[in-house]
DNA sequence: TACTGGATGTTATAACATAACAACATTAGA
DNA sequence: TCTAATGTTGTTATGTTATAACATCCAGTA
């Protein structure tokens, strides 16, 4: 019998992750975890072997426009997480990509599975901003 | 009279983004122009500095969930670039994101523009590649 | 000429990610 | 029980990607 085990170091890594909301990088994650001592995580391969582990459980995803990982948000459904990223004030939302018409708009022959969506640009508000 | 001048180390750049096809890394690109010598890039700071403006022009996309850089291949439509890439094998393609339906799937009040549209996952040929 | 501002070159360092290996735990089978 | 096989964890070191900081050069112009 297959018994199932939690992974060390993946609830301290959800834990900090619920609580930031928003992308961490690994070593955001990694500072509050040895800031808060105690914990069993105290060098960089251990927690991307933890974020590993959750990405696959789809408990957390990567967002490669920011190096940075978010806590999923549960809005998507299945294999298909999208993400709308301001590159300048680094917000992210998550939104359900299944709905999405992207692959049909891509060329035939290449397609992807599972898929993450990234939109990346400058939200208006960081625009406004910029531009005063 | 504003005079427009080609900025130190573009040209380069673009040549060997266009001889190469496919994504590169800023590293990759440097080590090309190292490895050819006579250039007049010779350090990191010099390549992304050319990057960034090559890819204010349009002439050069960054594609996140490789950490890479492609030459445009212009099939998009003005500020829509999109991608869908192989975090596996690293194969990129590029198509037209003006057609794609995604903002409106994304949340109301936060918009971004100009939008990059990535799509990443495993390929059709990696996934079969990895089951054998 | 001397000043200004922008582009460039150069060195150093920050930020992100993984390789390599030792130590320990778990399980299956002798 | 003992042991070999396997996998997880901890740890150190290193590789890769990106930017900061500052010196230098050069064109334009008062």
């Amino acid at each position: 019998m297959q018994i199932v085990r939690a992974h060390s170091g993946d609830g301290e890594i959800l834990k900090v992750l619920s609580i930031h909301k928003g992308p961490m990088s690994a070593y955001d994650i990694l500072g509050e975890l040895r800031h808060k001592g105690a914990g069993a995580i105290k060098a960089p391969t251990q927690v991307y072997r933890a974020l590993e582990r959750l990405m696959k459980d789809g408990e957390v995803h990567r967002v490669a426009a920011l190096n940075a990982f978010v806590r999923c948000s549960c809005i998507h459904s299945g294999s298909a997480a999208g993400f709308i990223v301001c590159t300048d004030c680094g917000t992210v939302k998550e939104f359900d990509a299944k709905v999405a018409t992207l692959p049909r708009a891509a060329p035939k022959g290449f397609a992807v599975e599972p898929a993450n969506y990234e939109i990346s640009g400058t939200c208006q508000d960081c625009q406004k901003r910029a531009s005063k």
